[in-house]
DNA sequence: GCCAACGTTGGC
DNA sequence: GCCAACGTTGGC
């Protein structure tokens, strides 16, 4: 079983929108990246856990658990003309891009913020942090995540 | 809103 | 295949 981190800015989708969306799952489409894409369509199991974090925002960090509820399979918003995730050299016969379904766990009790985590020593190798990092989909290992989870009751 | 860092594109 | 220009990401 693996871990991820999910980014996505609040405004777009955010736990208030997961919380709300019907069984509180969501399709996690709209990743252009290969490095992600790879990992979506290879690795991505179902039962992995991921964190959802909020970029891009006044307040942005760690803010909530989700459950992986499938395998990767071809994102539909690459076919979609009027998507803005729309990408006319994605051929439906050999998919570009991937996505995969995701599920709330539970919010985190409170936001794990960014530069929280950029102080905890345990998590300094963490790919989030790493400067310049522009992955949207990133693999946690099990020490950081218990080590995130760990700074909940902080 | 600024801007640094990165991935992608496209000319050659 | 190189690499400069461009667009995007995302923290601040």
């Amino acid at each position: 079983m693996a871990y991820w981190l999910m980014k996505s800015e609040p405004s777009v989708f955010g736990l208030h929108d997961l919380e709300r969306a019907p069984d509180r799952r969501t399709h996690w489409d709209g990743v252009r990246n290969y490095q992600a894409r790879n990992w979506l369509r290879d690795v991505f199991r179902p039962g992995d856990l991921a964190f959802l974090y909020h970029s891009n925002a006044a307040a942005t960090g760690v803010a909530a658990i989700m459950e992986v509820m499938s395998e990767g399979y071809p994102d539909p918003s690459a076919f979609l003309s009027d998507d803005p995730h729309h990408d006319p050299k994605s051929d439906p016969a050999n998919p570009t891009w991937y996505c995969v379904d995701l599920q709330l766990v539970r919010p985190l009790t409170r936001l794990i913020g960014l530069a929280e985590i950029k102080q905890n020593p345990q998590l300094a190798s963490m790919l989030l942090v790493r400067p310049g990092n522009r992955l949207s989909v990133m693999p946690v290992t099990a020490e950081e995540w218990a080590a995130v989870l760990a700074m909940e009751q902080a």
